[in-house]
DNA sequence: CGGGATCCACGACGATACTG
DNA sequence: CAGTATCGTCGTGGATCCCG
């Protein structure tokens, strides 16, 4: 990840291994998922995300910053107060955020038919 | 990656977690992308993809096989031939993996510009 | 509240050599 | 041809402390 995306200096580069390079973070993709639906606070994504570190939330928005694809807003206020949300590129991804999402639902409720798992929407 | 898939132990874990690990790995995606279209043999996916070492197309391919994506066909014969293809759920995914290559090269078309900054709308 | 800085563990990934 | 074995690197991700 990191380090120039359109860098492809050999022809197989292709958009595939391009995209999974954006969304391939740890966190990448969830994060995405959560800001589709609608703009939100660094805490409130991390309340989302009980188990991400503040570290690595902000460093995997900072990369989707980078690649512009999630917007920044940092208001000059006393508590300090950042939003995040989706820029125009980052909106065109939605429709491939769902299908992963899509589709690993369905694959998780035929690999583990045992293990409960949460078919949540995020805040649609 | 790896380590079950459907472990997620905490209620966080959704799809979007799933689809990735699966396909997230530096070349399960091309080699899916690669197996869409045709079975291939192990060298066939080697050729297409120059960069790999036989150590990670072999692990890749393993771990696409053990999520029941990839069908692995061995034909006993003196010199060995293993033929690559996708199976029934392994095909679910080409759609997913065509808008993946889709989003990534209209993003590769577009990421040179500069730096790539939306144009923020000073509404408020 | 939002995040930077630092240190550290671990596993992914890579290079090379060997083999049935 | 299609792997396996071994070793090494390096980046990703995590824990913790500190700061404006």
């Amino acid at each position: 990840m990191r380090a120039k995306i359109g860098q492809r200096n050999d022809h197989t580069f292709c958009g595939v291994e391009a995209t999974l390079e954006v969304i391939g973070g740890k966190w990448k993709g969830v994060i995405l998922y959560h800001l589709v639906p609608e703009t939100l606070r660094f805490g409130e994504l991390g309340k989302l995300m009980p188990k991400i570190t503040q570290r690595m939330l902000t460093r995997q928005l900072r990369e989707l910053e980078g690649d512009g694809l999630v917007h920044r807003k940092v208001y000059p206020v006393v508590p300090p107060r950042v939003e995040y949300s989706l820029t125009e590129r980052g909106r065109t991804l939605a429709p491939l955020i769902m299908q992963l999402k899509n589709w690993g639902d369905a694959y998780l409720s035929k690999e583990q038919p045992g293990t409960g798992f949460d078919t949540e929407t995020p805040g649609d």
